[in-house]
DNA sequence: TCAAAAGTGTTCGCTATACACCCATGG
DNA sequence: CCATGGGTGTATAGCGAACACTTTTGA
């Protein structure tokens, strides 16, 4: 038992694990096992351990979950308003992670954890639509200047995967040709000359994130921008 | 006494409150007066009380420290590291907050809330130098798409203090011109036809901030951008 | 040989940028 | 009358957006 001079809330960590499927968002949910929301879908999450940090917490979330033991993972937002948990006041700190979805270990508890694209979630546990309802503006809004959507492909991905990838997150169209030609001037990829075989007509070529080369260039004041 | 079957952290939140004077951006410290760090700056603070949000209890911060009721309010981060308290494990929930500096009530506490200029800024409690530099960081990337400058500075402003404003910020240089074209030609700002006395060479028009401008372009898909 | 997907170019208009000129005011 | 600061205009380069052509491959 542990006691304490003023009301302590209890905190929690959760993780809103995203991946991409090569042509939508999708969402990782938990299908809960107690009360309160049993049978509910929710994020993975659960209480933070006296010695470790929100970013462990969720760090750890993601890997019981996913089996990933890095990936790239963020901060969100702590929702604490008094009334969300029925139990007790409890308070979430949640994080977003981009991870890669052919990397992620299938579904050991079967039923337990699942895909759901983005558009088709169902109705969740606690405040958990409003987390997620924020985790996708989040998402949005940081991807337009920075590139994290690369966390969510393989390494090795065509233009059109790309390309599809911003489309599904962003809710726009691109011309083909014009984000091919500007992804090609940008200069932060790197262009393999293995051709991939979709098994479908013409062989698109292979491209990478060149990190570095990303680096050096924002070093220099140059912004990325969708 | 209250008691919990598990260990629960304390959760705090602090207030990184900004302000500008016209030439540097400032930011509001007060002065420990009690262990630990007694003594030492730190951002206005304090433990979450049970029936209010992490938001509320910023703003709460925010009124006893400068007498506002309200003011443009975010949250920043949340700081989690077992160690950061040297008394017992204490979560903060740090959110920062910009004010118009003329309306903040005059130090009644004289010594004990000082503003600071942000390259002037005495080693802090805590790890509050990490949640300054966080909310610097933070301040700066979202000022560059969101037109949060106008909370820093009153209703009426000349196109010089708004100039100095984001080049104080961002630490760079504009080309007055192009900055005057510029925002004339954004349209998200009132002409007032009226002229400020700064009691020295040529008067300036005043300008005003048009939010629902503002809106309504963001609304047609338009980004500011700086 | 035709449809579908992919590599590559071209043109045009807008805007960021660099820079110039004139006016008003106070010393 | 000159220095200082403020309002306004103009030319150029570069990038985004619209759009065309060619090539490869499977049916």
């Amino acid at each position: 038992m542990y006691q304490y001079k003023y009301p302590h809330p209890s905190v929690t960590t959760d993780c809103v694990i995203f991946g991409f499927d090569g042509n939508k968002l999708q969402v990782l949910l938990v299908k809960r096992g107690i009360e309160p929301y049993k049978g509910k879908w929710a994020f993975p999450g659960g209480f933070l351990k006296l010695d470790e940090s929100a970013r462990e917490g969720a760090l750890r979330e993601l890997r019981e979950e996913t089996g990933l033991t890095d990936a790239y993972i963020k901060q969100l937002h702590t929702f604490s308003e008094p009334e969300r948990d029925p139990r007790e006041r409890v308070i979430t700190i949640a994080y977003y992670a981009l991870v890669k979805i052919a990397e992620v270990k299938g579904g050991d508890d079967a039923e337990d954890a699942q895909w759901f694209t983005i558009d088709d979630v169902p109705s969740l546990a606690f405040d958990h639509d409003r987390i997620l309802r924020k985790a996708i503006e989040e998402l949005r809004r940081q991807i337009h200047f920075e590139p994290i959507g690369f966390e969510l492909l393989p390494e090795k991905f065509t233009m059109r995967e790309l390309q599809n990838l911003y489309e599904a997150i962003l809710s726009v169209h691109f011309d083909r040709r014009n984000f091919y030609n500007k992804l090609r001037r940008l200069g932060i990829l790197d262009e393999l000359k293995e051709r991939v075989n979709p098994s479908q007509k013409k062989e698109a070529y292979l491209y990478s994130f060149n990190k570095a080369k990303y680096d050096e260039l924002k070093q220099k004041g140059f912004r990325l921008e969708f």
